[in-house]
RNA sequence: GGAGAGGUGGCUGAGUGGUCGAAAGCGGCGGUCUCGAAAACCGUUAUGGCGCAAGUCAUCCAGGGUUCGAAUCCCUGCCUCUCCGCCA
């Protein structure tokens, strides 16, 4: 959420940046004004408790003096009554202001262009050429049946639409590519390996952002309150909630893999088929902590460990910056990677880098303290996918097929493939 | 799932319904001493809200209740621990 603070002091600036993010500004004026409200009824009742504070200490001091304090007593309770009626009221203006708070986006960051959609994205850098071939390349989902590395039909049966098995060389290749991805992470990119729950907590999911406004994007157990992940982002970024760190190590930099399930409801149709949009895909994802003069600066290396990953694979991509409009309401500043891949001829996101600033780190109350001893502020939280792996799946075999319909393992996945080489169709 | 115990500040841990925002210890910070350090000694050390400020309010897991007054009594929920059962 937003300084409470700030929006206080600046509602013109908020409201604009929440309409260059294209939402609803509805939410500051009803914080405003709630706000305003609660503020007045606080005042008020404030008085009245610091009223039956001293007179609760004279009383106290009277019947050990064994003084009569029937009259005081008579008074406080009158008082003590207004004091209830005035709470419920407090209690209620509080919550309204709240849940308007917790509906305001974050702010975008000076440096992201205003724009309306996906077109508005400015490509800021290219990485490798986009690979030709001496024969017709053919889609993912050709490959990986003739290969036999999913079985797309079993997966419907299994679950339905978007639920995909992986079978046998594909069922490795998956494993293979997670492992790789958390070994470079934690080996060369100085991240701590987590391997979190899938189910978390409402508390968990207000404290990154999916909750309260995206309930029903989510995959949900009522009985129980719980969710299941959209992305490792929730339990990785709750890990510190409700903690107070020591300044002196941060930034903090933490790496997990984790199954997602996203619902994706109204997505069926277009741009669905094969593994390019499902509801349950594996990634592997990067969360830091950091003091917030140094987020932008480490947004940046962020997006660098992300493309490492890219890079190892010789996947050719693109790094692109949302633009306001299409950036999610809880990030600041966004960079997407997207790879080439030249089956389906698409460039595809396999990454989202963002920095949340404290927007986040304020949900969730995570803070950190400069020097022990020091006042505790909030810490600049960032994440990003490193990165998530069925379309980085799509561009490998896509990018590696041969004309006789194999597929060429990349260098780097070898050893966790078994020193298998090549995938080749299946006799 | 059954039975019991318990949730207090960064940690451990006291706390008769009325100077308790909370003893004590540890840890942290500052100082004395020392060439320096250790030890010892002295001091200091929760968080948040409102307010220009003085100040004031709230918080002893959470939410209700009793009371003039609740860390303390009552109810509900959540969590932790121990034992039993079940189980990958």
């Amino acid at each position: 959420m937003l300084d409470p603070k700030y929006i206080r002091a600046n509602a013109d600036a908020v409201r604009q940046g929440v309409k260059n993010k294209k939402m609803d500004a509805a939410a500051v004026d009803e914080f405003l004004e709630a706000d305003e409200l609660w503020r007045k009824q606080t005042t008020e009742v404030d008085q009245l408790k610091a009223l039956r504070n001293t007179v609760s200490e004279e009383i106290s001091k009277m019947k050990r003096a064994g003084q009569d304090a029937s009259a005081e007593i008579t008074r406080m309770r009158e008082v003590s009554d207004r004091i209830k009626e005035l709470d419920v009221e407090v209690k209620e203006l509080d919550e309204r202001t709240q849940r308007a708070l917790l509906l305001i986006p974050n702010l975008p960051s000076a440096t992201v262009p205003v724009g309306d959609s996906p077109e508005d994205n400015p490509v800021i850098r290219e990485w490798g050429t986009q690979k030709t071939f001496d024969f017709e390349p053919v889609p993912h989902w050709d490959i990986a049946t003739n290969l036999g590395l999913v079985d797309f039909e079993r997966g419907t049966r299994m679950s339905g639409s978007g639920f995909i098995c992986y079978t046998g060389m594909g069922a490795r290749l998956e494993r293979a590519l997670y492992s790789w991805m958390l070994d470079l992470h934690t080996t060369q990119h100085g991240y701590k390996e987590l391997f979190p729950p899938l189910l978390v907590n409402r508390n968990s999911m207000i404290g990154t952002g999916q909750l309260p406004k995206f309930e029903f994007d989510m995959y949900r157990l009522p009985d129980d309150d719980l969710f299941l992940i959209p992305t490792a982002e929730v339990p990785v970024t709750n890990f510190y909630r409700e903690d107070i760190l020591d300044g002196r190590e941060l930034p903090i930099r933490l790496t997990g893999y984790s199954s997602c399930f996203r619902r994706e409801a109204g997505a069926a149709g277009k741009d669905t088929r094969g593994l390019l949009r499902v509801h349950e895909f594996h990634k592997v994802e990067m969360v830091k902590f950091t003091q917030p003069e140094t987020s932008y600066a480490e947004l940046e290396t962020l997006t660098a460990n992300a493309e490492a990953v890219l890079q190892g694979l010789g996947l050719t991509y693109r790094v692109v910056v949302l633009c306001t409009g299409d950036m999610s309401a809880t990030s600041a500043k966004t960079y997407d990677l997207e790879v080439w891949a030249p089956g389906v001829q698409q460039w595809l996101e396999v990454s989202s880098c963002s920095n949340f600033e404290d927007y986040q780190a304020r949900r969730a109350n995570i803070r950190f303290r400069r020097e022990p001893g020091a006042k505790p502020e909030f810490v600049h939280t960032l994440n990003g996918s490193g990165v998530a792996l069925p379309r980085t799946f799509i561009a490998v075999v896509e990018n590696y097929q041969q004309a006789d319909g194999s597929v060429v393992v990349p260098e780097v996945l070898r050893p966790y493939m078994g020193g298998v080489e090549v995938l080749e169709p299946q006799k």
